[in-house]
DNA sequence: TAATCTTCTTGATAAATGTCAAGCCCTTTT
DNA sequence: AAAAGGGCTTGACATTTATCAAGAAGATTA
């Protein structure tokens, strides 16, 4: 299973991968498992683990004072999990993230990947490349909820994440495009007629 | 005015930078003022430069098919303006970005910025911390729009970004928040008289 | 100074979306 | 097999927000 994360790193690097890396980057990360609805982290907990996703469906989400979930990114193969900012900060996480699906993950500690940047060009090459990734992501993501109604926000995602759409139920997609779960299944059946 | 660029580098990374760099970033960076209303990057453009602000403010948005306006972001004094997704890939942007005060900046090419990151660790380190914190700020942001109201969502911003709503005109706040100027004057409205 | 433009506000109305409640279907649990 | 729970849909209704139109106050331009 670490070959996965070795591709991964690879792929999203320049500076080639030395075989005693790849023993550093072995050791860095150890494996974890999460059934079902298992927390990976919870509200007030400080997330201690970037974890590499090999196989599963995660969502992070919060929750407001009625109650509801607001879910604000999805995770599936090969996607990080992690609140970055309680990550970096170490500050408490005003996230939960849990395991929709049986999930397989390999994680790191903060200080071995601290330590594990600084060792392997490489691994600090891919860090670069997903926060840069990210900020643009995130920033497309704002643009569309500001300017896209809910209809052209849930086509846009058909577009561009259609596996998401099959593989968590409708009431998280709605969350996850900011809205109820009954506006989306009325977009939906709308949509079907066109 | 460079000293202002220096001092900003140095706050934001842990290795110092030396006299010989000094020159470097120096040289790498050449001014460029604006005048109200003048364009930094136009829809189609590709963004050839990163732009440190010294002095203004400016706006970055994207226009619909229905010619309105919606602001993605805003910048001030010491803040970096550029498409970055443009910037990244060398693509055409669908954003603009313009001026709304007299501004300045300090402008680095692409290729200038590639091969200064390399020669000074502090500046490479002052850019993955402000892409940490670029997609830390985004997701919150992202977090903002899909739980508040957009009530809460104007309070949050008077209470993070005050200055904001004191440089821009109230319906450049209110297509920052994904709602219509009218809804805004009415919230604000309304807040008053808590 | 007069004319024009921009910003902000307000009212009336329309459209979008949320909330609540009920029911159906399917899966899981007992 | 029965019971329980989750997911999805639908209807009725409430709330939020957008849209259109008008006007006042201030700034900018001719």
């Amino acid at each position: 299973m670490y070959d996965i994360l070795l591709t991964y790193i690879s792929q999203r690097s320049v500076t080639p991968i030395t075989a005693e890396q790849a023993v550093l980057i072995r050791d860095a990360f150890k494996p974890k498992k999460l059934r079902k609805k298992q927390y990976l982290l919870q509200e007030g907990d400080v997330c201690k683990y970037l974890s590499f996703m090999v196989k599963g469906a995660m969502r992070q989400y919060s929750i407001d004072e009625k109650g509801n979930e607001h879910i604000v990114r999805f995770g599936i193969e090969q996607w990080w999990m992690a609140d970055r900012e309680s990550f970096e900060m170490q500050t408490p996480s005003r996230y939960n993230i849990d395991a929709w699906e049986e999930t397989e993950l390999l994680q790191i500690s903060r200080s071995s990947y601290l330590s594990l940047r600084d060792a392997v060009p490489a691994v600090m090459e891919m860090t670069q490349e997903l926060d840069k990734r990210g900020s643009i992501a995130a920033q497309k993501r704002i643009q569309a909820v500001i300017s896209y109604t809910a209809e052209e926000r849930y086509l846009d995602l058909l577009k561009t994440h259609p596996y998401f759409l099959q593989r968590f139920p409708q009431h998280m997609i709605a969350s996850y495009l900011g809205i109820s779960a009954e506006t989306l299944s009325r977009i939906r059946k709308q949509a079907l007629s066109k």
